[in-house]
DNA sequence: GGAATTAGTTTCCTCCAAGAAACTACCTTC
DNA sequence: GAAGGTAGTTTCTTGGAGGAAACTAATTCC
């Protein structure tokens, strides 16, 4: 008798892992988190806001992240009318669903963190 | 006048910021939720039962991604002293407290394959 | 006219994640 | 003793992520 797959063989655990796919691939790389997280902190802010308050991130980086964001829907790129040329990012109603998503993740970081410094 | 950082510049923020790297950090890699995932289901597999489990994983990244969290402590690697030598893999205490995490990613994930497929 | 600010793009480079395939090693069954 | 199952390790290779720095381009301030 040959073993087969029991856990994951069940259609809910196909779509639960499609759908974790899913995310992590349109959350992928190092600064999405960083930029989504700051975007529903801080609504609208511009290019120059976001690399100031990004500790770390280059320009190359936040512009790529971004287009990569507002292909997915998750971002707004709006350009102003203003004297010096000025746009305006902010987090879409979609992206605005990934708030409790964040959250988990910066919740469990934190306990993470003090379980580790805790146990040494 | 120069302009500042504004939204991140708490302390909050940078702790939020720092969880996030801190757990991402934990959980990089292509294959680490589904690895938890699997295990969270199903208690107690053993490595090939986790090929089996993650379609598409190879031998050496299992292996990899295995020790790694062994490492940070969110699996527990029981060798078993039976005939043909056996390893069970299971979820740790603290690797179980990610399940809100994942179920969240997971959650996300299904909304937002709805919301795409939705609105095209 | 020169400096500074806005918002990026482009080029070059490096390192690492990830995969394929072969190999080790031990034990059991046929 | 060959096949098949356990649990990995090792080697080789490639694509892409990510970073540094230079560059574009428009406008405003001094």
């Amino acid at each position: 008798m040959k073993k087969k797959a029991i856990v994951n063989d069940t259609a809910v655990c196909q779509v639960r892992m499609q759908a974790i796919s899913d995310t992590m691939s349109v959350l992928s790389g190092k600064w999405k988190f960083h930029i989504l997280g700051t975007l529903i902190e801080g609504n609208k802010l511009g290019f120059m806001d976001l690399l100031r308050e990004i500790n770390g991130i280059g320009t190359k980086m936040l512009s790529k992240e971004l287009q990569d964001l507002e292909i997915n829907g998750l971002v707004s790129r709006t350009v102003m009318n203003t004297k010096p040329i000025t746009v305006k990012y902010a987090i879409t109603e979609n992206g605005a669903t990934l708030a409790p998503v964040i959250d988990e993740l910066a919740k469990w970081g934190v306990a993470y963190r003090q379980s580790v410094v805790g146990t040494e």
